[in-house]
DNA sequence: GTAGTGTTGTTGCGTCCTCAAGTATACCGA
DNA sequence: TCGGTATACTTGAGGACGCAACAACACTAC
């Protein structure tokens, strides 16, 4: 009876089981070794890479949380916390004062170069022992096309237009 | 400067946000679904299919811990929850005093199986609408070579043998 | 038997994150 | 100009999970 359940989808179950399982192990060793590494942790680490891509080093809070992946609620708190250790800043919208900008700062590219070398690394390696270049890109291409895999390339070009009404504010 | 940062581990991090990302979507919508249609989580589905899966709708939580990708204090209480709900109990084994069992109930049957009818339906949507039979093969493929992908086969030999000893509890 | 070591499972405590609700601002049609 | 609606962000409450420490049991070697 209990069979039925995987032949209603029987390589869909094992790709999602898989996925999930992989993240979490990787999730839990990557944490591990950032928090060694730099006290933060893996979606730190995510918020602060983006920041440093961006032009100007700033973006908009909900743009941050959609391009890692959690809510405008979590972001807020995650920010808190890397404001409070000083590698990010707030800076104010002069355009729309809703939004506020989230700004690395120096320390925050101290705390993410340093961070990025061993993680990076560590990455890099993860990947190159189990794939070939092919292989990467085949995944990288069908990861590509599951749902909130994306976001991050849309958010850089509104960014482009806005980023000029930052004023870096002084809390 | 943080250029440097995508020369390092180019495809590699991209792979992995991606996977990140959308498994936290995948979860995310999944876990709502679930809570709707048999008030459970994704994890809980998880460990309810692989009990029912198993002979004797029975396995060690160490092992179940193992097979779900949480850890086992992770699984304890977890356990406690289902347990509370009636969807599994407890079974000591007669030849390791240290190990319990859990087990499948036949409530737990009932909910895993209205439960499976939706989510199985929509997680198999989801994929079909994106990959061809291959693709999706290629993607298991793929996603099994990640570290904690696999996990599950290894059990279940094991529990044939011991899955005789075990006595239903009565708590 | 008995000490040393490994394994299973539980518990205390903390962290990260979500949902729901609330506030402040922006935008739009009458 | 004035509601009505949408968006950005914050806050309170709670859930899921990890790590570290611990107790109970098993296995090994002496």
């Amino acid at each position: 009876m209990i069979s039925q359940l995987n032949s209603a989808a029987p390589e869909a179950l094992t790709a999602f089981v898989r996925l999930a399982n992989a993240h979490a192990a990787m999730q839990r060793a990557f944490n591990q070794e950032l928090q060694a590494a730099g006290g933060i942790t893996v979606t730190d680490f995510e918020v602060l890479r983006r920041l440093a891509e961006a032009e100007g080093g700033g973006m908009r809070r909900i743009d941050l949380a959609h391009a890692v992946g959690i809510t405008a609620s979590g972001m807020t708190r995650l920010l808190d916390g890397l404001e409070c250790s000083g590698l990010v800043m707030k800076a104010d919208c002069t355009e729309d004062h809703r939004v506020t900008y989230a700004v690395i700062t120096d320390t925050g590219r101290r705390v993410l170069g340093s961070a990025a070398r061993t993680h990076l690394t560590s990455l890099r390696a993860l990947f190159a022992e189990r794939f070939t270049e092919d292989e990467l890109a085949q995944l990288v291409g069908l990861l590509g096309r599951l749902p909130g895999a994306e976001e991050a390339s849309a958010c850089s070009s509104i960014l482009q237009q806005s980023v000029a009404g930052v004023t870096p504010a002084t809390s």
